[in-house]
RNA sequence: GGGCCUAUAGCUCAGAUGGUUAGAGCGCACGCCUGAUAAGCGUGAGGUCGGUAGUUCGACUCUACCUAGGCCCA
């Protein structure tokens, strides 16, 4: 007789295997032909909402690991929510205008772009942005994520730019939006402003003079000590050409300044570079009169060195003792840092320089001249004029044109800007900050600290591929034509024809018939040539994708990006929505880290250390991708390497394999037929399940506030713990030697059918291939669906939990624990090898003498031995418990014979003359399997 | 340089309101099994909690500073 085909082993078609990177597709294949998404839809048809707004990635190239991290990171969202039984729906976008796809445009079309139109450069940059939303379209759902794949938006659909256009009327009709100059990097060779993307440091020469600026206020009340000496702040520069724009002088409120005595004159200079620059002016005798900080001389004025006006001494936090004199040459129409503080002093932000770099026809004694070529003769009369100390030639690195390869400088230039003030939208938007819920909750002041400071919206850019600043001017009077009437006609245009119109039309197509300048009169119009910033597009996306379909409101629940987008989308989304709507357009806003190295350093591609999505897709499978970022606390920076990657596909294969073995385990089971009511479970079984139910009560909270690692921990830990290594390691005796219809296997079945049934549920969101392939082979419960994505998170049924039964196994469970302890040390001795070999013989203290009297005739069960005794034993010294005090264990060879069967040693073996090799218990299994025998 | 954040075993994470020998899983080493087998089981070795200085009877947990790193600004 065969005695192995009286068993019943495991059998099963789920693969060991994953192989993930070639049956992943299968199962994308399966969901699209299947219409899963859809199927979704209609099932969560009715439930309560819950809207994640995708913030639009951009189209300019294939997904890195960020990208994939924060798809993943949404889908994992999406997919718990709708399994507890929301309406989830995912609708993707694409941000797709903008510098970065102009500039790679540019490269591709090089010295063709010069004899190309507007039009055709737009078009250009259309087919790039439409090229790269399908390939990432593809990307995202190698990845295994669901969405509305089809039919996404992008900023560039027409009824997104005129959702673009009117929102920015609604600025204009509040009297948000404003003209005003900001200095840009310019080219003065190609005549056009450069983005900071556009430029390229390399060495370049440079004048480095020290000025004297004489002070012209009075200082007595201050310093009574300087009071009547000749007084000079002495200033450094690598701009000689900057000066004739100077404005102010700035110092550092805080640092130490002395006044020093040279001669005649008294220079003011920040006292930690005293030394370099008198080193540098050649000052032998120095003294110093007076040392006081920064912040004193605030508000008083200089002379300019050579131009009669006035320079204001004011303070400003950038001012460094890096280099120079601690006093700091401002022009606001040549620095940005100069621009942002003189905004605080309400300078004029001047520039006297025209687009081609000469200066313009008022610059007393330059007029005309260009500006690098201006650097010598500056420098030549201020030496004239006695106030130049120190005249050198620097090398340094300095911005040139990416184009061109010219140096460029830093000029201002007309440009929008949306006023925070007005309307107190600074104030009503720090409001809805309060108002929203931010994850982590440190957000709140990151963004709300932003927003306090930052300065107005500067939205104009020199720029062809995106939506143009819808306003135009007056030919005859020049004033800008600023009315949301003219706005909302230009919106309903583009709504028809694409934001191409602007560039095609002329200015009187593109106005409402009739209109005439306010100002003057006048009836003819010319375009801004300005487009808008497109952190004003994808800014937009909530009103052009929100609040149109009954599943899609608004506002949404959550926005889900990188810490990033706390100074971009989550801000640009809020102002507009506060300015058009007066509230957040999100209730809670997530966000998360960034993909670092093994080391925690930032990944790039010249370091070597960068990992490509595809990398790990090709060689373990999405899955993996996934299992990562779920393993991974996302509030902090997610460390990526070969190694945690290795570390991961190791986990996988544990919770895969636990999966596989379960159910090898049903194979010959029905729940429509086999199914035990709770009552009828054996108490191990009842364990099982009841740990299963604190498992599932656990991830299912996790999920709820989006703590993905948790639910990895758990699944992790219940899978090698409550199940393989203790469960399902008894549980094979059971499985393998019952007949197969009893009681006992069916309990054990049953609780497995469950367990499998709802763990493959737990972690469809994170495991999603994973769990619809164990979803087939899960035998068909009632009303199973069709996919595992189809289904709900089971019920955690806490009410049926018997916590003293818990209580009693976990004590059995430690008293196990020990009794390895000693197993382990029968087995070094070469006393026994399977634990079966062994007979246990406990010690007891008095405390646990009732537990294993009610559990004895289990233990050798439980702890997978062939017998179990209570008494002292003989012979040689016992294993001493140090975790369960007055515990002593001594093992002894198990007695009897192994039966072939089961494998358990027992004195039985051999009692039946039919079944000589078979204990007791299997001689009744095999008779009754085999009653013919 | 500024704002915000992070730093616990090789890896990923736990460690309310400060209080016994800092935990888990994985990995690793060694062993067992060969009826989950490119599997399964067991035992074991690994951290003094980034560093320094404080507060406290007592700190991984509080404070300051420093170091390393990240995001955003400059």
């Amino acid at each position: 007789m065969d005695i192995r085909s009286t068993l019943n082993l495991p059998k099963t078609d789920f693969k060991m295997k994953g192989d993930l990177p070639q049956r992943e597709p299968h199962f994308i294949e399966q969901w699209e032909k299947g219409k899963l998404y859809q199927k979704i839809r209609k099932l969560r048809q009715g439930g309560k909402l819950f809207v994640l707004h995708d913030g639009p990635p951009y189209a300019n190239g294939r997904i890195h690991l960020g990208t994939a991290l924060n798809k993943i990171l949404k889908d994992l969202v999406v997919k718990s929510k709708t399994m507890m039984g929301y309406n989830s729906p995912y609708l993707p976008g694409w941000d797709c205008h903008g510098l970065p796809i102009e500039h790679q445009v540019d490269k591709i079309l090089g010295d063709k772009k010069k004899g190309m139109t507007k039009v055709e450069i737009r078009e250009e940059c259309r087919q790039f942005g439409e090229k790269y939303v399908a390939v990432q379209r593809d990307e995202f759902k190698r990845l295994g994520v669901l969405g509305e794949w089809e039919k996404p938006y992008l900023t560039l659909h027409p009824s997104y730019e005129a959702t673009i256009v009117n929102q920015f009327g609604k600025f204009l009709e509040k009297g948000n939006v404003y003209r005003g100059y900001k200095p840009v990097h310019w080219c003065i060779h190609c005549r056009t402003a450069l983005a900071e993307a556009e430029v390229e440091y390399m060495e370049h020469e440079s004048p480095s003079i020290y000025v004297a600026f004489p002070l012209k206020s009075d200082i007595s009340q201050k310093l009574p000590s300087l009071s009547g000496k000749r007084l000079y702040l002495l200033i450094w520069t690598t701009t000689p050409w900057t000066l004739p724009a100077n404005l102010a002088v700035a110092l550092h409120p805080a640092l130490s300044y002395v006044a020093v005595e040279v001669g005649e004159d008294v220079f003011i200079v920040a006292h930690g570079l005293l030394e370099e620059t008198a080193a540098r002016c050649r000052w032998k005798d120095y003294k110093i009169l007076e040392t006081f900080k920064g912040e004193l001389l605030e508000g008083l004025h200089c002379r300019h060195p050579f131009i009669q006006r006035d320079s204001l001494i004011i303070l400003a936090d950038h001012v460094t003792l890096e280099q120079g004199t601690g006093c700091v040459h401002t022009a606001p129409g040549h620095g940005l840092e100069d621009f942002l503080v003189s905004g605080k002093y309400g300078l004029e932000v001047y520039n006297p320089v025209g687009d081609d770099g000469r200066f313009i026809e008022k610059v007393e004694y330059f007029a005309g001249m260009e500006v690098f070529e201006a650097n010598g003769p500056i420098c030549d009369l201020m030496e004239r004029l006695g106030v130049l100390l120190f005249r050198q030639t620097v090398a340094h690195s300095y911005p040139h044109c990416w184009r061109c390869k010219n140096p460029v400088i830093f000029r201002a230039t007309a440009q929008w800007f949306i006023s925070l003030e007005t309307n107190q939208l600074r104030q009503k938007t720090l409001e809805e900050i309060r108002k929203a819920n931010w994850l982590p909750a440190w957000g709140e002041q990151r963004i709300a600290s932003m927003v306090a400071s930052r300065p107005d919206w500067c939205i104009s850019r020199q720029r062809a591929w995106g939506v143009p600043i819808t306003i135009f001017y007056c030919q005859k009077c020049h004033q800008p034509l600023m009315d949301s009437r003219v706005t909302n006609w230009a919106a309903d245009i583009f709504s028809r024809e694409g934001s191409n119109a602007w560039f095609i039309k002329e200015a009187h197509e593109l106005l409402p018939p009739g209109t005439t300048c306010p100002h003057c009169g006048g009836s003819t119009f010319s375009k801004e040539k300005d487009i808008l910033d497109v952190w004003f597009e994808s800014g937009a996306s909530h009103e052009a994708v929100l609040g149109h379909r009954s599943d899609l409101p608004w506002p949404c629940e959550l926005y889900l990006e990188g810490s990033d987008q706390y100074r971009g989308w989550f801000q640009s989304s809020l102002l507009i929505a506060v300015q058009s709507r007066g509230q957040a357009p999100y209730r809670t806003v997530i966000t998360h880290g960034f993909f670092v190295d093994g080391e925690g350093k930032k990944m790039s591609k010249s370091l070597g250390n960068y990992i490509e999505p595809d990398e790990i897709i090709d060689q373990y499978g999405a899955e993996i991708l996934r299992l990562w970022v779920s393993m991974m606390d996302y509030r902090e920076d997610m460390r990526i390497s070969h190694e945690i990657i290795a570390r991961i596909a190791e986990s996988y294969r544990k919770i895969r394999n636990t999966c596989r073995f379960i159910l090898s385990n049903l194979y010959d089971f029905d729940p429509q037929s086999h199914l035990l009511p709770l009552e009828e479970l054996s108490e191990l079984d009842r364990w099982a399940l009841f740990r299963f139910y604190q498992l599932t009560d656990r991830i299912i909270k996790a999920y709820d506030s989006y703590e993905f690692h948790t639910v990895y921990h758990s699944i992790n830990n219940f899978s090698a713990v409550q199940m393989s290594s203790f469960y399902l390691d008894i549980l094979k005796d059971r499985l393998y030697t019952s007949a197969p219809d009893s009681p006992g296997r069916r309990s054990a079945q049953t609780v497995l059918y469950l367990i499998i049934d709802g763990l493959a549920r737990l972690m469809a969101p994170i495991l999603s291939f994973t769990a619809e392939e164990v979803w087939q082979f899960i035998p068909s419960g009632e009303g199973k669906p069709e996919s595992v994505h189809l289904s709900a998170f089971p019920e955690p049924q806490l009410e049926r939990i018997d916590q003293e039964l818990i209580s009693r196994w976990e004590r059995l469970i430690a008293l196990r624990q020990e009794v390895y302890k000693a197993l382990e040390i029968a087995r070094n001795n070469k006393l026994i090898g399977h634990s079966l070999d062994a007979r246990v013989i406990l010690s007891l203290p008095e405390g646990w003498r009732g537990l294993i009297d009610q559990y004895l005739k289990q233990l050798p069960e439980i702890l997978i031995v062939s017998a179990v005794e209570l008494g002292d034993g003989e012979g040689g010294e016992p294993y001493h418990s140090t975790e369960i005090e007055g515990l002593s264990i001594r093992v002894k060879k198990a007695e009897g014979d192994k039966c072939e069967r089961c494998w358990n040693y027992s004195p039985s073996v051999g009692d039946n003359r039919q079944f000589p090799i078979l204990c007791r218990r299997c001689v009744s299994v095999v008779k009754e399997i085999l009653p013919h025998l």
